[in-house]
DNA sequence: ATTAACTGTGTCCCTGTGACACTATTAATT
DNA sequence: AATTAATAGTGTCACAGGGACACAGTTAAT
C-alpha cells in the first residue's frame, strides 16, 4: 500500500450501452479512426481524467454523453480488465454496462465519431478492437442474469411502456419466450410501478393496452426466484 | 481511446479474505506501518506491478500469497473504486473478494504485518484506512447475495466438509436459520459433490457424519432460487 | 358485418424451499 | 452397564411463484 507510481500505465474507461431496436437488441459501437486498431469497431469510451471525473460511473456517464448527446438511463460499473492488450501498453480498463431506451443517435456524433447502433447478433461478423468482444460478452452475460431476477430491462424502454412491451423485451434478452402472465405478476408486485392512468397503448390490432411508468429506480429490486 | 498518460495516477489492488472462525464471520486485516492513516487497520493490498501481474486477479492472488503465506480458495473481482479518497493522489483500487478456509497465519507473516483475522462484528470499532470500510461492506453484501444462490461459501471449509458443518457457514453468513434439509438437497443435486467414502467427521455426540468433498470447481453453479 | 389479432385474466400443475417430526446413533453422565 | 442428551439423516406437508394454456372482451383490418 505504498504509492510509489506504477510506471506506463493508462487508466481508460468502456462502456457497453445496449438498447431495444426492432425487437433485437443492439450495443453501441464507434469505428476507430486512428491506431491502434483503426477501421475496426470499438466500445466508446476513453480516457479516465482525473480532475473531471471524481469517479469511475461519473467517467462512465461523461463520455457517454459526450459521443451520444444524451443521459442514458441506467448505469453501472461491469469489471475492470488489466492487461497487456493495448500495443502501447498496459492498460487498466473500467468497463460499465449501461442500458438505454431507443433513440437515433445525433447526425453530428454519427458523422464525426462514426458512432453505431450494431445487432448483438452481428457481432461476429465484425472486427473489434482490444478486447472489446470479450468485454460485450461479460457485459451480455450481466444482462442476461439480470433479466432473470429484476427489472433493469425495463431501463430499455421508454418512459411509458406496456406489459406486452416489457414481455418482448425480456424474451428478446432471454432468448425465450417469456408469458405475459409471469412479468404481469412481477410488476404488479413492485408498487414503484404504476398506470399512467388514461394513458392507453395503440395501433395495434386488439385491445388498448394500459401504459405503465416507473415513479423510483427499480435497479435494487431483486426477485426471489429466476425466470427459468 | 487515444492513450494519452493519465498524471499522478496509482493503481492498486486490495483484498477482502473472508474465512469462518469459531461459528463467525472473519475478515483479514493488516495495521498499517506507513503514513497514510498509520496505526490504522487496512485490507491487504498493494501495487499493480505490470510487470509481474498478467491481470487483476493475478495480482490479488500473488499479493494475498505474500501476506499469508497461502493459496487461498476462492478469489473474484469485487470492483473498482476510482478517486480521491488517498491524500497522495487520485487512486484506481481493483478490489477482489477471497475466501479461504480457517488457518492460522504463519508468525513471521502475522508479526511483520500484523496481519489479523477481525471478526466482521467487531469492524465498527475499529479505524479503517482509505475507503476500506466500503469496500469490505461491498464485499460482505457479495457474499451474502452469492450464498443465497451458489455453493461458494464452501471456500470457507476445509477440503473436506459435512452437510451440518457447512449448514452453518451458510446460516453464520445469512445471519438466520438455514434448514439441514435445505442444504443438504441442494449440495446432492450437484454431482461434483462426493461423499469420501469411508471418511466421517466424529468428535460430537450423535451419530457419525458423512464427509463430503469437491471433485471440480462450484463457483458457476447457481440455483434457481434464493434461499429466504 | 365478419374476421383475425391482441390484451387482460383465471386456473392448474410443477418445483424448490421452509418447517418440523421421527428414528437411529453416539458421547456424556450416572 | 444403563440411561440421558445431543446430533445426523430422512420423510412429509404446506406454501409460493413461475410455466403453460385457455377464455373473454376489444380493436383494426378485411
Amino acid at each position: 500500500m505504498s504509492l510509489k507510481m506504477n510506471q506506463s500505465l493508462s487508466v481508460t474507461v468502456d462502456n457497453v450501452l445496449f438498447t431495444i431496436r426492432d425487437d433485437s437488441l443492439h450495443v453501441l459501437l464507434v469505428k476507430r479512426a486512428k491506431e491502434p486498431f483503426a477501421g475496426q469497431w470499438a466500445l466508446p469510451g476513453g480516457i479516465l481524467d482525473t480532475d473531471k471525473d471524481a469517479d469511475g460511473e461519473r467517467a462512465a456517464s461523461r463520455i457517454l454523453e459526450e459521443k451520444t448527446g444524451l443521459r442514458i438511463n441506467y448505469l453501472e460499473q461491469l469489471r475492470t480488465y488489466a492487461g497487456d492488450f493495448d500495443p502501447r501498453g498496459y492498460t487498466v480498463s473500467i468497463a460499465h454496462f449501461a442500458l438505454t431506451s431507443d433513440f437515433a443517435l445525433s447526425p453530428k456524433v454519427a458523422s464525426v465519431e462514426e458512432a453505431q447502433w450494431v445487432p448483438v447478433k452481428l457481432l461476429s461478423d465484425l472486427k473489434l478492437a482490444f478486447i472489446h468482444r470479450d468485454i460485450i460478452e461479460d457485459a451480455l452475460n450481466r444482462l442476461r442474469e439480470k433479466a432473470k431476477y429484476s427489472l433493469i430491462p425495463l431501463y430499455c424502454l421508454p418512459k411509458q411502456f406496456t406489459i406486452v412491451g416489457f414481455t418482448k423485451v425480456m424474451s428478446v434478452i432471454l432468448g425465450k419466450t417469456i408469458q405475459r402472465k409471469t412479468v404481469q405478476r412481477r410488476l404488479e408486485q413492485v408498487e414503484a410501478i404504476v398506470p399512467v392512468k388514461g394513458e392507453v397503448a395503440t395501433g395495434t390490432r386488439g385491445p388498448q393496452s394500459q401504459l405503465y411508468t416507473l415513479t423510483k429506480p427499480i435497479n435494487e429490486i431483486n426477485f426471489e426466484r429466476n425466470l427459468n
